[in-house]
DNA sequence: CGAATCTCAGCGCAACTGAGATCG
DNA sequence: CCGATCTCAGTTACGCTGAGATTC
């Protein structure tokens, strides 16, 4: 936890974690969950605050991206829905913002009429890598307090929450 | 990083970093990016699901837990908007609801004529112990796949992303 | 026919803005 | 008067549910 000493208690998070373990168990867990909900909270806003004047934001952002990681004609929908781990109505939403901005297009499968292939656009490429960049060259918002050695760490604390199964 | 072993590369995240370190710096930083977007959802929907039978989310819960914890009167609307790090209106219709469901009062202050207290009531309270009961049996959801090694662990590392400074 | 894919409308939650009231 | 606190109305964003159309 962080510095305890002498009544100089003055994190919220490790307070109300003092809190709740006179009452109930799993302090540990309680103090995490925390710690994640505030985590997440000011990395998204950092983050977000850097691809504002993009036009983006931080689902935009990762569909761009990996739309740009993609060799292929395009995803599908539903490939899309597995690698952002959100449901197949936003994926809609998402890529008919995107699609309004110029920046992806959806063309038809080839061979199979149900699905919709999602491409980046050049435009859409390039607005991607001025995002990396800026992104790179901040070092992720909040993220920056962290040394390599942090984020690796972080990075596969967090990987265990995944179910990996998608591939 | 997860097991890359011999084309068993089925992780997106770990897939998505590989395919950024090919163009652009800065690739921990991104992963830690994607694997807490990933992590935060993950928990989310697990805790949210817990609490949805018992008519809260996480964070009516959060603010709930926070009022339960408190020996005073009440606590005005500034603090648990900088205790929850959100917005004061957002506190504002967070109170509402809860209020609506006998979960919490406003009260005056008894000096300062413009602040408004708030405080759990009994059902508020009694709530609130189901819910910490249901999330600790739980493991807290998502969370239960860690061991307190690593919950500690995660929760120091998150520790760093706040700006404690709010007493 | 059943199953898969995608779109859309409607809902809820929450951030934000700006206006206004009240009070120190 | 200035500044702080809080509420409210209105807008926007976005994820989810559920229903439906289309295609395999």
């Amino acid at each position: 936890m962080a510095e305890d000493v002498a009544g100089a208690r003055r994190d919220p998070v490790d307070e109300a974690a003092r809190r709740w373990a006179e009452r109930h168990p799993g302090v540990e867990g309680f103090r995490t969950l925390t710690a994640l909900t505030r985590g997440y909270a000011v990395m998204a806003r950092g983050v977000e605050a850097l691809l504002r004047p993009l036009g983006l934001n931080l689902s935009r952002f990762e569909l761009l991206m990996m739309l740009s990681f993609t060799r292929a004609a395009g995803l599908p929908m539903t490939r899309i829905r597995d690698l952002l781990m959100v449901h197949g109505s936003s994926v809609t939403y998402l890529v008919g913002r995107l699609s309004e901005a110029g920046l992806v297009d959806r063309t038809a499968h080839p061979a199979d009429g149900r699905v919709s292939l999602v491409a980046i656009t050049p435009a859409g490429r390039r607005l991607a890598d001025r995002a990396a960049r800026i992104l790179a060259e901040s070092g992720f918002g909040a993220l920056a307090v962290f040394e390599e050695d942090g984020l690796v760490a972080l990075g596969d604390l967090l990987e265990r929450l995944r179910p990996d199964a998608l591939g």
